[in-house]
DNA sequence: CATCTACTTTAGGCAAGGTTAAATTTCAAT
DNA sequence: ATTGAAATTTAACCTTGCCTAAAGTAGATG
C-alpha cells in the first residue's frame, strides 16, 4: 500500500473506482470479467489494472476470486457517484436537459470538474439528495443513503408501490419511461399481471393506466405502500 | 495529411493547438521552443508531437523554422478558445466564480464539455460576445473578431481610453486589478506619467484616481478615445 | 569564410493503459 | 480422483506523450 492518498487519479482510474463500487455492492466482489465487461475493455487490461491499483492502496485483490475497495477507494468512488448524480441534475434543472441525454454529458465532465464547482452546483440546486433517476446523492462527507428498494413485478396485484429509482444509462429506456408518464416518486397500483412473465397494468396520477412489459416493469426500482 | 477530420482530439492536442494559434497570432510562426515554453514541456517533447500533428494535418511544420496551423487546426483552435471562454464566462455569472478564478477551472472542462452544452451555455448567457476579461469569443462557425488594442502605456497623457481586455492567466495580477476597480468596459483618462517607465496615474469612474506600475500598465489592454 | 551559440531535431527510454495469445488456476461434473 | 470448461493471469507488444542526452542546423559575428 503505497497510500496514494490526497493524489489526483486519472480519469481511467476513476471509471474502475466506480463500477467496482456497483459491482461490488450488487454481491460482495467485483470480478475480473465483470469489470472488463462493464468498461468495455478486455480482461487482461483489468488485471492490469488492478494490479496498479492494488499497490496504491485503492483495492485489494484476492488472486482469482476478484476485487474489493479499501476505505479510500470506496471514499473515491463515492466521490465520482457524487459528482456525476450532481451533475447530471444540474443539466436538467439549470441547462434544459432532457432526463435521457445527461449521462453521457455527467460521465465525461465528473472527470474534469473541481469540488469546489461540485459543490457550487449543490448549493444552486438547493442541496438535494437525490438524483434525477431517483438514485441517492452522496454527501460531500461520503455518506450515502442506502436504498432497498424491490422491482416493479415484485408489487401484488391490488397493492400499491412509488417509483423510486430507474436506471441513468439506457438513453431509448429512460425517453420510453418519461413517455409513458413514468418518473421517480409516482405512487401507482398494481391492475393486473399476466402470467408467465407477461405484462403488468399499473394506474397511476389519478386516472391514467399503462400496461407495461415484465422485462422493463422489472427494471423500476419501487417501494410498497403499506396499508 | 491523412484528415484526421471530425476524428475527437485528445486533450494535450487541443492544448497544442490553442497555444499554437496564440504564438501564431503574435508573430506569424510558432516556434517550438516557445510552444514548450508555453505548455512547461521539453522542447523535444514538442518536435514529437508537432511530427504527429503535421501528419494528420492539424498544421504545417516549417523545420527549424516553426508551425502554422492549417484551416482545420484553426478551426479546432478557435473552438477550443469559444469553449474556454463561454465556460469562463458562465462560472462567473451562473455560479459565482470570482474573476480570478475561473480560468483553471475552464482550462480543465473545456476537454470535456459537448459541443452541445456550449451551445446551452452560450443561450443560457444570451450569446455574449466578450468574455470576463474582455477577450473576444469566436461564434460556432469560427468567427472571430479581431482587436488592435494597445497596451494603457501608449495612452498619451491628457488623452482618453478604454480598458478593453486583460489576460486572464494570472490570477494574482487579476485579483490586483479588480481591487482598483478596474474592469474590462471602464473609460479612463490618463493625468500623469513618470519618466523611465514610470507608474502612470489615470482618472475613471468619475472621480476615482489610481496609480498603476508600468509594467502592469503595459498589460492592460485598450482602445485610445478620439476626440 | 570560419566559428560560436542558440535552437531544433533525432535517438533511445519510460509509464500508462490498452491489445492478443498462451499459460495457469478454479471448480463443477463425471 | 480426474478432467474439462471458464475465468484469470502472465507474457509480449502497441500507442501516446512525456523525458534526457547527443547530434545537427542556422544565423550572427569576428
Amino acid at each position: 500500500m503505497m497510500s496514494t492518498e490526497n493524489q489526483s487519479l486519472s480519469r481511467s482510474i476513476e471509471d474502475y473506482l466506480k463500477i467496482i463500487y456497483r459491482l461490488q455492492a450488487e454481491s460482495g466482489w467485483a470480478q475480473t470479467s465483470a469489470i472488463a465487461e462493464k468498461l468495455s475493455i478486455a480482461p487482461p487490461s483489468v488485471s492490469g489494472m488492478v494490479k496498479r491499483l492494488a499497490e496504491s492502496g485503492l483495492l485489494v485483490h484476492a488472486p482469482y476470486k476478484g476485487v474489493q475497495l479499501t476505505e479510500t477507494g470506496q471514499r473515491q468512488a463515492l466521490r465520482m457517484l457524487r459528482r456525476h448524480r450532481i451533475i447530471e441534475l444540474y443539466l436538467i434543472a439549470q441547462l434544459g436537459y432532457a432526463w435521457h441525454n445527461v449521462h453521457e454529458e455527467a460521465e465525461r465532465l465528473e472527470h474534469a470538474v473541481s469540488d469546489d464547482l461540485i459543490e457550487r452546483m449543490d448549493r444552486a440546486l438547493g442541496h438535494p439528495t437525490h438524483d434525477p433517476h431517483g438514485a441517492p446523492i452522496p454527501t460531500a462527507d461520503g455518506e450515502i443513503e442506502t436504498t432497498h428498494y424491490v422491482p416493479m413485478t415484485d408489487i401484488d396485484v391490488g397493492s400499491a408501490g412509488w417509483l423510486r429509482m430507474v436506471g441513468d444509462k439506457d438513453s431509448e429506456r429512460l425517453r420510453f419511461i418519461a413517455s409513458l408518464g413514468l418518473r421517480p416518486g409516482v405512487q401507482f397500483d398494481v391492475i393486473a399481471r399476466q402470467p408467465f412473465n407477461g405484462p403488468l397494468t399499473i394506474r397511476f396520477d389519478g386516472d391514467r393506466e399503462e400496461v407495461i412489459g415484465h422485462e422493463l416493469a422489472h427494471s423500476l426500482q419501487c417501494e410498497k405502500v403499506r396499508k
